[in-house]
DNA sequence: GGAATAGTGTCTATGAGACACTATTCA
DNA sequence: TGAATAGTGTCTCATAGACACTATTCC
């Protein structure tokens, strides 16, 4: 095959040799992690359950650009390594956790996304089991644990002649006992004759770095869908849960609650009793529960 | 908010003009545009209704690397131009096509795809709605529609000690009169513990250049999905046509076929019903729909 | 008339949702 | 004992699937 010659005459070798990667834009490129994790508030009546909060980690930004706001952690991607290494290499750094779940979520590429030069960025999603405790001194000086909470504020329908128009404004919240972040999205769903678009822009931006707003909102969409036909949510979960646990993450993710018995139903066949119980929690003991790997879906 | 300083005491304008790109490794970036459709095949008995087909379009490599191969369209995102906007043009380049459904699909940056220099390409899915004649002597010299046949070869589950594997073998059949191009997948669902991850692999690769069979077989997966719980479908139709040809796209998608009254009980509120009928074709006429733009799905 | 597609009616099985009820700890 | 959660039973309604049937065109 490497006899194969082009219209100059060259074999692949030799072409390669003459390849000259400069002529044309090079562009730096970088991913983004997004780290979702749940976790218990606290509770002050002992016989109460605690609440449960979705949360993400990010970073305070100690160098311009946004310098002081918060970001996803991330950084750029080493000549050698494929962009899913890169992802687990700066989860790694940032976190020391690896082996978790994490997938690609979107790529963003605008030409001014980054004020340095142009970057395009590949964002992952991960999910955390537990909580971790960040070690301050790192490398990133400054990581955080923020509440998430998302609110339409405003959804505008328009019949226009050759279709419709959905244009859906959605507030992220981002918090902490301390730093309070925001950011408004307007997510717009435009039909014309057949040809139906999405477009996604940041209205407002309060403390949270370049685009991550859109990142962060389009990445918890992403959780909320899948957690209704995957089994992405046992990667939230420790080894062994009550059902009340892993409901509670359910609507927290969903952020609707759900009905005991139904939700009962709907999970059982993910997972497998086990014979320990949690007790000591001032009411009725509950089964503990685990991940049953083998759960059969429709694969892929 | 210029004014902030980082700890070298720079303001954010002072950063940048003094901030290097090339002090990390840059990187080429790239579009692939993998453009559906779905065309009928001739059919001799003039009573019976054409079947249909789905085909994507590839273009012959005339340069190295792959030359003499099958590729998808594409190029290098530009300077200035957004990834959206790259992969738009590339389409329009190509084909002569503008406004039609078009999402981004997942960015592939493996470190040696591409033999010539690092290239991280992301790939779009694009629907086209009618055959086009595809002009000779064009900047795509040789583009060419082929028809897609997926089959699953083979499928192992294996239980391990912790979980479980699945892993299946995916044929890929691409073919013209003159052209027959196949690759095979292997992917793997690998269940650790509670981490579930999904790998996916060319295994082999006849005539398809780089890492486009791996493209290919995941933007059809990804139609599957789609067309099963969005309107998407609608994008690869005219502006007119009868139900049982919408039935024909959903079958030739789901490579499985629908009852009728089921389906047409499925899609009734995503269609409209004109006055006009499908004559002339050795059978009962039919009557044309079609798409219904006020159909209110869960939206987002 | 007959070949072919167009189009409809209805039964059943399954699953989602609502709701009410019983059971069990432990301070 | 009572506050709280754990856990179950059952009804209804909506939807998916199977299947059988009627209707209409045009050669």
């Amino acid at each position: 095959m490497d006899e194969l010659r082009n219209k100059s005459g060259l074999t692949e070798t030799e072409f390669l040799a003459g390849y000259d990667a400069g002529k044309f834009d090079r562009i730096s490129v970088t991913v983004d992690m997004l780290l979702f994790s749940v976790m218990d508030q606290d509770e002050d009546n002992y016989r109460k359950l605690p609440e449960k909060q979705l949360k993400v980690l990010l970073v305070r930004r100690g160098d311009h650009p946004c310098i002081g706001q918060w970001a996803l952690p991330g950084g750029f991607v080493n000549a050698d390594e494929s962009l899913d290494a890169a992802a687990a290499r700066e989860l790694k750094e940032e976190t020391g956790i690896d082996h978790i779940y994490m997938e690609q979520l979107y790529t963003y590429g605008s030409p001014r996304r980054d004020p340095r030069t142009r970057i395009v960025s590949t964002a992952y999603m991960a999910l955390l089991d537990r909580a971790i405790e960040l070690q301050a001194g790192d490398d990133a000086a400054d990581a955080r644990w923020f509440g998430v909470e998302r609110q339409v504020l405003q959804e505008v329908r328009t019949n226009t002649g050759r279709g419709s128009v959905v244009e859906q404004l959605v507030e992220l919240r981002l918090s902490n006992q301390t730093v309070h972040l925001s950011g408004v999205m307007k997510i717009t769903k435009t039909i014309d004759g057949k040809v139906t678009r999405f477009n996604r822009e940041i209205v407002d931006s309060c403390g949270i770095a370049f685009d991550h707003t859109d990142i962060i909102s389009y990445g918890l969409e992403r959780l909320r869908n899948k957690i209704e036909y995957t089994d992405i949510a046992f990667s939230l979960m420790p080894e062994y849960f009550t059902l009340t646990e892993l409901q509670q993450v359910y609507e927290v993710i969903l952020d609707r609650e759900l009905l005991k018995a139904n939700f009962r139903r709907k999970i059982a066949p993910m997972v497998a009793e086990t014979n320990m119980r949690k007790t000591d929690a001032g009411h009725r003991p509950s089964k503990l529960y685990k991940y049953n790997p083998n759960w059969v879906e429709d694969v892929f």
